[in-house]
RNA sequence: GGCCCUAUCGUCUAGUGGUUAGGACACAAGGUUUUCAUCCUUGAAGCCGGAGUUCGAUUCUCCGUAGGGUCACCA
């Protein structure tokens, strides 16, 4: 906690992903994580890009896992588009950092060029294999490695050859013993640091007082501590969150296999605080039964302390629950323009559609839908129509339970359409108050069946008054004439 | 395979040396309702196994078992 060199009571988190493709749920929750925990201390966050391997870059990412976080309002302190006193956040642009720390181990005598090609390391690797026993450097370390000249991998030489034990906020006491330790690689042939050694050292420049990431880092540890030992620098707190696990809770979580991007989320219609809730819940709870944050009582309620030890199975089902509770908590504006956006052409395209109609359709709407693309599915399906065209229908839908003809329908739509001719339409309710005598008198199902349907045109739909409201007293006694006159005599 | 991590309903989880083991999603039944959806009520569903410690373990310890991770000039 007190390893900023600059403010030692603040808190500093970062989330340091490679630009080389999209970001998933699993890296989106490393990030959410470090970003509410800085945010709870009124701390700083930073997004780190460590591009150090090259080959791996894909073109674009850097910008679009910069949307992602925007997108999911995990906005940076300083990042590569901000790099405040830092210089840059973005590894390549380091690489005199890196350097200066390098020769520095070299000048003490623990790091070190490594002399063999990579055919002489294979056969080493083989060799072990055959026999039986892990691979490890150390034992082949050359006896007098050349000068470092920039064109071999810089290596360190570990000094304590030992079992490792160190403190976990999440998990406890961990320890691996001293096989896990081994002169791995600082700089790469090519001059780029590796991931464990750069990091280290921006963690240490960048003050950062909390590491948190994923549990496939465990066992890298010792030979990060190994680094932080040779370089002399205190660790800071390591926080290790369990793995998100696949659906199918097979494995891990991962790109390869299945894992969409998390902007496909956003496309489809997810609501970002809904997103960053579900995430913060896979994986940490709040110890209360409160299951529905927004994002501000995210940074008050989260706490390292009650982060999960185990993997936890990513839920489709739950997340699609929680989009909906975070849309009935919009205002009706916000969901006018939220299912608007869904909406395909072809129902905007329909004769009567109307911004006044599709308003007073939302309300109805949203609670049939947890997402988006149910709206787009349900439109598309023709759910919808009632309120934007005059339906089509097989007439004989129109006859309810015990009728048997449609000769007994047709009175009772005579009768509702005069009252309804006389109705107070300013609410789906006044509507409902103008028909409701006449129904108990002839039977509920028996008027308003044949209403909704002759409204609707379909088995299924909302109810009878709230379409007529939608589509106001006009269209209303258009369609429940047209029912009668195609009932015929 | 070596090393490491993990283990409460199907899933996310709360919790305790003595609890009717709590909540949520999903599921089922019932209710409300002209239909569908919403909503309400109820239900089914769990402490991985075996030893040990203890008057008593789901909880503490050990050993299994299972699952996951990791063994790169990737991060």
């Amino acid at each position: 906690m007190d390893l900023n060199p600059t403010n030692p009571t603040k808190v500093v988190t970062r989330f340091a992903p490679s630009p080389t493709g999209f970001l998933h749920v699993g890296s989106i929750r490393t990030a959410l994580y470090a970003y509410l925990w800085a945010k709870k201390h009124n701390g700083t966050f930073i997004l780190r890009i460590e591009d150090t391997d090259k080959s791996r870059e894909v073109p674009g990412s850097l910008e679009h896992l910069q949307e992602s976080l925007r997108w999911l309002n995990i906005n940076w302190d300083y990042g590569p588009d901000n790099p405040g006193t830092y210089g840059s956040c973005i590894q390549s642009e380091r690489l005199a950092i890196y350097k200066k720390y390098a020769e520095g181990l070299i000048n003490k005598g623990l790091a070190y060029a490594d002399p063999y090609t990579e055919d002489e390391l294979d056969s080493f690797r083989e060799r072990a294999k055959i026999e039986k026993r892990p691979f490890l450097y150390r034992d082949h370390r050359p006896e007098n490695p050349p000068a470092w000249d920039g064109t071999k991998p810089l290596r360190l030489k570990v000094k304590d050859v030992k079992r490792y034990t160190w403190n976990d906020a999440v998990r406890g006491e961990l320890s691996a013993g001293e096989e896990m330790l081994d002169d791995l690689i600082l700089i790469k042939s090519d001059g780029y640091p590796t991931y464990n050694f750069a990091h280290i050292i921006d963690d240490y420049e960048m003050g950062v007082t909390h590491v948190m990431r994923a549990d496939e880092f465990i066992s890298s540890q010792p030979k990060f501590l190994s680094i932080y030992d040779a370089l002399g620098f205190t660790y800071p707190v390591f926080v290790t969150l369990p793995p998100i696990m696949r659906e199918d809770r097979t494995k891990k979580l991962g790109k390869r296999d299945g894992a969409k991007d998390i902007l496909d989320y956003r496309a489809d219609g997810y609501l970002p605080e809904a997103m960053v809730n579900f995430l913060a819940l896979i994986g940490w709870n709040p110890g209360t039964d409160q299951e529905i944050f927004s994002e501000a009582e995210l940074i008050v309620a989260f706490d390292i302390t009650k982060i999960q030890r185990a993997g936890a199975a990513f839920n489709k089902e739950k997340l699609l629950w929680m989009n909906k509770q975070h849309l009935l908590r919009k205002t009706p504006e916000q969901l006018v323009e939220y299912v608007t956006k869904a909406l395909p052409d072809s129902t905007k395209k329909l004769p009567q559609y109307s911004i006044e109609r599709l308003k007073k359709l939302v309300p109805n709407l949203i609670e049939r839908i947890q997402v988006a693309t149910d709206v787009k599915t349900a439109s598309e399906a023709g759910e919808y129509d009632f309120a934007f065209t005059t339906p089509e229908y097989e007439i004989n839908l129109l006859l309810w339970k015990n009728d048997t003809s449609l000769m007994q329908v047709k009175p009772r739509l005579e009768k509702a359409k005069e009252l309804l001719a006389n109705a107070d339409f300013t609410s789906a309710e006044t509507i409902k108050v103008s028909l409701w005598d006449y129904a108990e008198q002839v039977g509920k199902g028996e008027i308003f069946w044949p209403l909704r349907v002759c409204l609707s045109g379909k088995k299924q739909s909302p109810d009878p008054f709230t379409i007529a409201w939608i589509i106001g007293q006009v269209e209303t006694i258009k369609r429940i004439k047209n029912a009668y006159d195609k009932i015929g005599e």
